[in-house]
Parts: C-alpha cells; sequence; structure tokens
DNA sequence: AAACTTGGTTTTAGATATTGAAAACTACAT
DNA sequence: ATGTAGTTTTCAATATCTAAAACCAAGTTT
C-alpha cells in the first residue's frame, strides 16, 4: 500500500502470508503478489531468516513466524493501553456482568487490544489483536467521533461501508451525520450495525488535550439488554474512560518530572 | 545480530526500541544502536510510517507500533500451537488444578505462547509472547532434550548460564548431561532453577517425525507441590502433549490429503 | 525409458535505490 | 549568545531490485 522502501515491500510480504490465514507456497504468493519472482523469493529467505516468517521444509509452506508474538508481547506492554486499563476494566465488567472492550485505532480500522468477558473465561490472543470495521462499532465510532478534523476526514473515507446488517452506516454522509451527534452525545451506539443481536454502547478514551487514545465499550445482546439498560451504564462507562486516560497521563509522567535519561 | 540487508537492519531498530521497554527517545537510541544518525533516523520514520513503530510528538519519543500486535495476532492464530492445543490446556489445568504453559522455541529462548491458570482467570499477551531463559526452565529444557543433533548444539552454546538461583544449571556440560537424562526418561523437571520456590514438570510436543513443535509443563510452588506430586501428573501430562501432537498432525493434513491449492 | 510438465530455486547484470559521513538547519532551552 | 537535541540535505559508495533465463527435482505422459 504505501510501500516505503524495502522495509514497506517486507511488510508488504509479511501482510501476504498473513493474508491467507494459513500456511501458503511460493507459488500461490506469486500469484498475488506485485512482485517478480526473484524478489519476492529473496524477500521470504530474508523474512524466514529473521523469523518473521517460518518455512516448513516438508510442505514447502510459509506462515507467520513466532517472532511477531514476541514482539507483539512487547508492543502491547509498552504502547497499547491494555495494561493500565486491565485494572479498570476488571472492575467494571465485574460490576456490570457484561461484556467490556478495548479497543485502539489502527489505520481506520479498530484493534481490540483488550476484552473482559463477565462470564465466560477470557479469551487470549484470539480477542486481543482482532481487527473490526470502524464505521460500523461502538468503539471505532467513538474514537473516530473525537479525531481532529484532518484525521476525521481521512478514517471516514477509508472505510469500506459493507452493509453487514440492515442498520449498518453505508455512507461518508451517514457516517458523519452520526458522528456528530456522537460528539455531542458523548458516547456512541452499535444498534445491531455489525452483527444481527449484539448492540453496546461506547465511549473514547481521550488524553487531557483532548487527544483519542483509544475506546472502551460494553457489549450485549438484543435479548437480555436494551438501549435503556446501557444508558444507565453510560456514566459508569464514560467514569472508567477517565480513570483509565488519568493512569495513562500519570504512567507517562512520573512524579510529575520530565523523562530522565538512564545512560549506560 | 544476524542483518540480512535492509529487512534485518530495520529489525534490529525495532528489537532496540523493544529492548528499552518503554518510549525512547532519539538521542538514547542513537548511543546504543550501530547505525549512523541519518540512518537511524530513516530507518525511525520508515518504521514509524508503517506503524510499526508509534511516534509520540509531545515527548519526542518511539515505542512499538500497534501494527505488531495486529500481526502477532495473525502468527498467533496460524502457526503457534496454542488455538490447536487450548481445549488440551483447557482440560490438563482444570483437572489437575495447577497452572499449564504451553512454549515454543524460539532463538534459543524459551517463548510462552499460551497460559492456563486454573485459579486465577487467564492473562493475556501480558503472558503470551513472554520469554524465558531455556537452560532453566521445564520446557526449555524437554524441547532441547528431543532435538536433533546439530540444532542441540547451537542451542545449548546460545545460553547464558546466568545463575537465577543455586540450582541453576551453569554451564554447558552440566546441561547437556541434564538433557541426556531428559530425553531418556521422556520428561524435564524445573527444581528452583528459574526461581525460588517455582518447581514443574515438563514434556516437549513432538510431532510423528519427532520434531520439536513447542513444550507443555505443570508449575507448582514447593509449599503447595512436591516432585511426588508431579510424577504422578506426567502421563496426564505425556498424554496431553500426544494428543495436542495429533491435532496439529490432523489439522496440517486434512482428511488425509495432501494440500489442494485455492486458485483464484 | 525418454520427453514433457510443474513448481521451486538460483544466476546474471544493468537499472535503481539505499547507505552513511559530514554538515547545515531548526527549535528551544539556558 | 551558546548549547543541546532533533531534523534534513547532499552526494559518492554501495547494496538491492528486477527481468530474463537457466537450473533442478519431482511427478506425468507418451
Amino acid at each position: 500500500m504505501a510501500g516505503d522502501g524495502t522495509v514497506g515491500k517486507a511488510m508488504d510480504v509479511l501482510d501476504l502470508v498473513a493474508g491467507f490465514g494459513r500456511p501458503v507456497r511460493f507459488g500461490a504468493l506469486l500469484e498475488i503478489s506485485p512482485f517478480p519472482k526473484a524478489t519476492l523469493y529473496r524477500f521470504l529467505q530474508t523474512l524466514t531468516s529473521q523469523r518473521l516468517l517460518e518455512y516448513d521444509a516438508d510442505q514447502q509452506t510459509y506462515s507467520l513466524g513466532v517472532r511477531l508474538v514476541r514482539l507483539a508481547h512487547a508492543a502491547w506492554t509498552q504502547s497499547s493501553l491494555a495494561p493500565l486499563a486491565r485494572t479498570h476494566l476488571d472492575r467494571l465488567s465485574h460490576k456490570i456482568g457484561l461484556t467490556v472492550h478495548l479497543a485502539q485505532l489502527d489505520n481506520g480500522q479498530v484493534l481490540y487490544v483488550d476484552k473482559r468477558n463477565a462470564t465466560q473465561p477470557v479469551e487470549m490472543f484470539s480477542q486481543a489483536g482482532k481487527i473490526g470495521p470502524a464505521y460500523c462499532t461502538g468503539v471505532g465510532k467513538a474514537m473516530m467521533a473525537f479525531l481532529p478534523e484532518p484525521e476525521q476526514t481521512r478514517v471516514v473515507t477509508q472505510q469500506s461501508y459493507h452493509a453487514f446488517t440492515a442498520h449498518t452506516l453505508t455512507s461518508p454522509k451517514a457516517l458523519r451525520g452520526e458522528l456528530m451527534n456522537i460528539a455531542a452525545l458523548g458516547h456512541a451506539y452499535d444498534r445491531e450495525e455489525h452483527e444481527v443481536g449484539i448492540i453496546c454502547i461506547a465511549v473514547p478514551v481521550l488524553s487531557r488535550q483532548g487527544r483519542v487514545m483509544g475506546g472502551i465499550s460494553i457489549t450485549g445482546t438484543t435479548q437480555t439488554t436494551t438501549y435503556e439498560k446501557l444508558d444507565i451504564l453510560a456514566p459508569e462507562l464514560t467514569t472508567t474512560a477517565q480513570a483509565i486516560a488519568a493512569d495513562a497521563e500519570s504512567w507517562r509522567f512520573p512524579s510529575g518530572a520530565p523523562l530522565q535519561q538512564t545512560g549506560t
């Protein structure tokens, strides 16, 4: 997509492999890759040698390498809101007995970085790291609504507007209207826009300067939950978002002092 | 370390940032980086534009980007044993009431890809993606013991042999002896070699051809568990490992047929 | 068995992009 | 004014990229 030089191309190849969702052969990659044979081949070798890819000699297939899992752990720990938000989400989900999601915006899509499920045991990576559409999810809309202007437009145009359900907003115009309401109201709903029977209420996590850091949501099914019930939880949700934001601020500026370098 | 061309260097920079464990400034990176100023700077820009890094304009700091979390989810799903092993680990941990780990070998280190904790709710990324030493953990030794010869030597020499406790094996020679016992016995112990008070029993997950795919372990504290208790669980653990391996085989060769390509 | 596929691997060499040393420029502090 | 940290430019040295073709090791077909 972007393609900054060699690194960009390498990432494209990585995405190519990721896109298959299963081990894939050289030929299959070559068919859909924009790269010439020899180039693709060398990239695959390099990426494999870097353990970003794994090569199965028996099957002659490539799949994503475990090194990514390792890097992601570091990423999740140091630059996602998840570690900070954890205790807050625990408390919230425990108190209200519904599923709670924590998400961040990644290139116009919603990236779920944590999830608390009140009833069932928590799912792992299977949930954290998952991506979803922004224009038809509560967290997505809540985050978009509070984006500053140049960015909001960019993100709004990035959406696919696929009609998942009859309720899905399917045009930039409709979405923009919705975002204005959300900005005024302070929270967003997902009215079965992504999945039939699933509704949610969501708020953004905003830094003191108003920057969108992420979003949190409370999800329920139409069978057990109503919008009225969700409304009652709105203040609680907002409070939690603010608490997370406050923690994030104080974490980055420990004891008010500017960052001091720890020389070797 | 390795350094295959541009991609390798970019990964080095990524590791550099990851190594800090917190947002880091340009200058701090420059000090420890082997790259000249302009080169490092360009890499940081490229990686940021690829969203592998995140740049905080206020603080002028770089940290790992959330795109990694997204990629890792794909990696975890498609090339770690975790999704397949999940049900087996659940059953095991539930049955025996102790903590169960699933790990794979990554460049001579133990990479934990899943964890089941009988008592507490499951932890997310915070556990999956973590790395640990191989020479002083149960899973690490269990996996190493079943490595074919050229690799075993390589891995044995890769270890740091830091003495975490009085029980830690601190030489390649001692480790090699231990590995021979483990290979003969079929399972490994961690006798407080990594942390005082923590013991475990571990077995490798081996493919039909004997290739080391991963390792699983049962962990306890010396206060509540004894080696005798762990021994009693050994057959159960081995059975689970075999079940995981069997699942992995049948998953890769669906219905016995060779992989058929799904052309576009 | 010889000839033909097919899919993957490797080579060559000119065209192209990246690299890094130095220096300059910016912003912001003291 | 002077210093510090980050950003950006320049350009020759160097490495990577790509197109094409050759090569290799199965399997098929005739």
